[in-house]
DNA sequence: CTTGACATTGACGTTACGTCATAGTTTATA
DNA sequence: TATAAACTATGACGTAACGTCAATGTCAAG
């Protein structure tokens, strides 16, 4: 059992969050002393960490206590949730960051940029945006469409296909040291979007997908890191330049 | 030449948002028509997207206006410390997604977890505390301290500590696929601790900064990679693992 | 038995806007 | 050219999540 002063250490919030939290009836102590303390348990800290989730991702308290209240509630499932919408946090500051590095480099005239991209990654919050995409990424009728041109090519053609994407890879390689933004960088981006076609034609928005997959699957991420150990995350820095610039 | 409305949309807030900031003296409209309407210029781009950024991390309107207003405020610097103070609230996320990953295996039973470790993440925005550790790290007495223990050493010496540093590194490799967490790869970190006291000993927070140092300069990093790819990386993680144990 | 750290319940203050309301201005379109 | 749609302005009050007192009671240690 901890007291208001210990669990608030504990969490790492004042004693007066959780007597707010109390009044408004969304973190009650599990017992109450007959001089009025209050104490907390187990179930409080489990519950306790919930609200702190919820208030990170920017939750009121009020739709907390609704969520919390809800008989179908399942922390595990909850918890899931929390780790992709912080993972989206993460991206984007990371976003920011860009936003701040391409800043600098206007700023010193090396580069030049848009109005718009002096607040990239301030507005965006679009997370429903970002679960469309992947839908149509995985969605069956891509992937069989996808299969169905590439199993349209001869023997020779696909082997030449195959050349070809290795080339432009071995070629990014190459160029790696000039920085993702650079126009060598930029014109293999657009090289590899047109070595696509031969299997589909995949908008900006796939585009981006594809170079995270890059990144993210362990078997793409191997056969990558044999031309250049940081081959994966380049492209994916690349492809995201790429995108940004045609929008 | 930006009206409210275009450049609310531009920079992703409110028209109401503008009205605010020039109440306040924050922002001001370059120009005003006749007719009272607001017109905003290129200065004022680059000065609202210092207010998002400062407001991004937790600083008030008021203390906003006060550091841009400041004679000797210089944008590209500010702009660096944005860069690095966003890197913080990355790895405060991340600390954040560890924390549900290891809540989630908590409630399957398949770890245990005490009560501290349910809110690591939370709390800790303490960039004060990081700034006052990366001097201690970069302090020039702690630089020279660290010099003349090595100086000290005959040559022989300096060749088997060297080659004990190296053979830990690639013991290191030989076990990452057990993950950072594993008894393995901490048994390796705690070598590597013992290691570094060669040079000096540093305290934990120390530790993390070197772990971190591994993967964010370049020299550093290309050394770790010809070992394994992912080695840098994955001493961070590593060593954080070990550090959040310690405590 | 007193001191200091803790606990309680009001109650008002603060920050950064949101949300009307009222009224004038510009732009698009019929 | 009339008029609606979309923008602009300035009040002025509302709000969310606590912070910050104030007044008072409780407990553990020396």
């Amino acid at each position: 059992m901890y007291t208001v002063k210990q669990l608030s250490t504990l969490a790492g919030v004042t004693p007066r969050t959780l007597h707010h939290y109390d009044r408004i009836d969304l973190l009650k102590p599990e017992e109450v002393g007959e001089n009025g303390y209050r104490y907390y348990g187990q179930q409080s800290l489990l519950r306790l960490q919930q609200i702190l989730f919820y208030r990170e991702l920017g939750f009121s308290l009020e739709s907390i206590r609704d969520i919390l209240n809800r008989p179908d509630f399942r922390i595990v499932d909850a918890l899931e949730e929390h780790r992709s919408s912080l993972q989206g946090r993460v991206r984007r500051l990371e976003r920011l960051i860009r936003t701040v590095n391409e800043t600098i480099q206007h700023l010193k005239g090396e580069t030049k940029m848009n109005d718009r991209r002096l607040f990239a990654g301030f507005g965006e919050e679009q997370q429903e945006e970002y679960a469309r995409q992947a839908e149509q990424l995985y969605d069956p009728e891509t992937v069989r469409a996808s299969n169905r041109k590439w199993k349209s090519y001869p023997v020779a053609k696909k082997q030449a296909i195959l050349e070809e994407g290795r080339q432009v890879y071995l070629d990014m390689a190459a160029v790696m040291s000039q920085g993702p933004a650079s126009p060598e960088v930029q014109a293999i981006v657009e090289r590899w979007r047109v070595h696509m076609d031969y299997f589909w034609t995949p908008g900006l928005d796939q585009l981006l997908e594809l170079a995270a997959m890059y990144s993210q699957s362990p078997d793409f991420k191997a056969n990558f890191d044999q031309i250049h150990p940081q081959l994966a995350d380049f492209m994916g820095e690349a492809v995201r330049v790429y995108v940004e610039n045609q929008r």
